[in-house]
DNA sequence: TCAATAATGGCAAATAGTGCCATAAAGGCG
DNA sequence: CGCCTTTATGGCACTATTTGCCATTATTGA
């Protein structure tokens, strides 16, 4: 086993894996071709094939880039609402939720108007395919440690509490129901603004929290 | 269009469709032989002929009922899932939850142990399988309209409204999370009490809703 | 250039699911 | 009881999904 003491510096000597971030971007270039194909010709209409070969890879490569075709719009929705999540994170003790959404603009840099309407046209399909629901909500489930550190740190506890993580939980919900609420609107021509979009979002928030993590009406 | 007025009295003549509690269960005969195998073997190595084999049914008709091998656990999952649901529903105005859970003993009648049992391996198991965790969530997901309904009676307001809807998800995540964590000690093999399991539940409930439902500690 | 390692592609095979049609089962009616 | 109608089921072929295996290619260090 001096090989296991020396396994720190063992340099390796052949290709190097795919970095983390290369990965990243090639399972986000598949998804966006996923949603784009999904969008013009319903998903039962996609095949695995169609997609590979709008990226340019074979199907087998596919395959090992996701477990199934529907999970193929997983980077496209965590795009999106990690952002909405770091905009959370981002969010000041003592100032409104209103107030930060507005003054924040991080968000809109994180996530391309392309991609935003992709996820919200992934979610308005969700209500007729079973797997895009599943998928959206296991997107959402994720960010709910994520959230629970937010909540923690806001509030002085541990991530663990029972408490915390329900509140995480219920923080999670509130974000997931205003982005269906909005996908929805969208997809059935009811327009709406980004700022009344912002103020839905304060108003489930704080449906949801009742104050406790210090967000406050702006009028109050 | 004679025809249509004629509609509503025109009787059926042949071989009547399956009732609806008749196929309903049937699926969940299905899904008991699904979980058994699923918890014997594991997803992966358990197809979609075996479970065929051991309801005594063909793989053709099995596709008929389920419309993949996972989500043949559904109904289990539901049936307890539902019972929850509805305890909630039967819990009085003015009383704190726990008491509720305590008084109220229906659910026991509702569900059995065996498919207590069955769900909480489902939980168990899904959280190294993804296809059982995307089912499960959208098991909780499709509860929260009857939440919503609790919520709006228990506070006079429409179930349409944002705030009910939150509310709603909230009760949905606090009893979900509840389970998983039972799951969790249970697969772990930290036993727990039902009485502590139920106030566990109190403590989540209490968490999520902050009161706004009525709930006070049973001290208080 | 050579050796080593990782990514990709091609092919075959197993599994998952669907469409189509034949047959069996369950009714009503004479 | 046979006759007719409708539904549930089963069998078969076929497509799609997904994985294993191996050859090929690409990328790195020596």
């Amino acid at each position: 086993m001096s090989e296991t003491a020396l396994e720190s510096q063992a340099r390796p000597r052949g290709r190097r894996p795919m970095s983390e971030r290369r990965r990243w971007l090639q399972r986000l270039e598949i998804s966006r071709e996923a949603v784009r194909l999904f969008r013009e010709r319903g998903v039962a209409e996609t095949t695995g094939e169609d997609i590979a070969d709008a990226v340019g890879l074979s199907v087998r490569t596919l395959w090992r880039y996701f477990r199934s075709k529907e999970s193929c719009v997983e980077p496209v929705l965590s795009l999106t609402t990690d952002a909405f999540v770091d905009t959370l994170r981002r969010w000041p003790s003592g100032s409104s939720l209103e107030e930060h959404l507005v003054a924040d603009h991080r968000m809109r840099d994180q996530v391309s108007p392309a991609d935003g309407d992709a996820t919200l046209a992934v979610v308005a399909m969700s209500r007729r395919e079973p797997a895009l629901r599943a998928l959206w909500l296991v997107v959402y489930e994720r960010a709910e440690p994520v959230l629970a550190q937010v909540v923690a740190d806001r509030l002085g506890r541990s991530p663990e509490d029972l408490a915390v993580r329900v509140q995480a939980a219920t923080l999670a919900a509130a974000l997931r129901i205003t982005t269906e609420d909005l996908a929805a609107d969208l997809a059935d021509g009811r327009a709406r603004s980004d700022d009344e979009g912002g103020a839905r979002l304060s108003e489930a928030v704080r449906a949801a929290t009742h104050g406790v993590l210090g967000d406050e009406p702006p009028s109050a």
